[in-house]
DNA sequence: GTCCGGCTCA
DNA sequence: TGAGCGGGAC
């Protein structure tokens, strides 16, 4: 995406979200001795197992509420099953049972058994994962079924801490409406976010989340836009 | 009844 | 590009 139409605007935007909505403190840690939030505390995940926590949650939350993904991750972590060996020894059908809450949960526990598996084959623990190079990891991340684009990013950026813009359905929704963006593709948009703003684990992680939040408030399908913070800025809606 | 912090496969 | 996957919150 080229200059002129979108140049400053994001910014713009992230200066309006963060105002309106302030911090979002993403992303929630609760094992391992973690503290339930830390808004503002980017040094989590300090463990493997609260490395696995996030990365089990970016697959949980797949198309699903984030409710109902917690539900299933706090059900994994009372059966001490933020490990990736006693994922791949638990039963499918147990398995199953134990993430039903956040929906898709054939597909999911799937997900996790292969994710574990590839973990435990090529690196032996989520350190030594996260160890590779950006460019390296989200490769690897991706060469995982039931591991795409954004799910990668999201364990990139929430898990390894590693600066990854995460473009998800609002971030596609929002530049779509405000007419920022001509190319539609993941890499591109994510381009587009990552070239503006600075290089910085903190913005990526906040600008995310902050996307998030108006997508669920405000720009839904059905928009809302009579109190939505960049009603000012955006042109849908608009009277010709 | 609608929507959710997507992805795979045809 | 479209169908299929799915429980739970609102």
């Amino acid at each position: 995406m080229q200059d002129s139409s979108g140049r400053g605007k994001i910014t713009e935007i992230y200066e309006k979200l963060l105002a309106f909505f302030g911090p979002q403190g993403w992303w929630p840690v609760y094992s391992d001795n973690g503290p339930r939030y830390h808004p503002g505390d980017f040094s989590y995940p300090k463990t493997d197992i609260q490395r696995i926590e996030i990365a089990f949650g970016a697959i949980l939350t797949q198309q699903s509420s984030w409710k109902n993904a917690e539900k299933a991750l706090f059900n994994l972590m009372e059966h001490g099953l933020l490990d990736l060996e006693g994922i791949l020894e638990t039963e499918e059908e147990i398995l199953r049972n134990i993430i039903r809450s956040s929906g898709y949960f054939r597909q999911k526990a799937e997900r996790l058994k292969l994710f574990s598996g590839f973990v435990l084959d090529r690196h032996g623990d989520m350190e030594d994962l996260f160890s590779s190079d950006t460019k390296e990891l989200r490769r690897e991340l991706l060469s995982v079924k039931g591991i795409g684009n954004e799910t990668a990013d999201s364990i990139i950026l929430y898990a390894a801490k590693k600066p990854k813009f995460v473009v998800d359905a609002y971030t596609f929704r929002l530049i779509e409406r405000m007419g920022i963006a001509e190319e539609r593709d993941y890499d591109s948009v994510q381009r587009l976010f990552e070239e503006e703003m600075p290089k910085n684990l903190e913005i990526y992680s906040e600008y995310h989340a902050l996307l998030v939040e108006l997508g669920k408030n405000h720009c839904r399908k059905k928009p809302n836009c009579t109190d939505c913070p960049l009603k000012q800025i955006c042109l849908y809606n608009k009277k010709a």
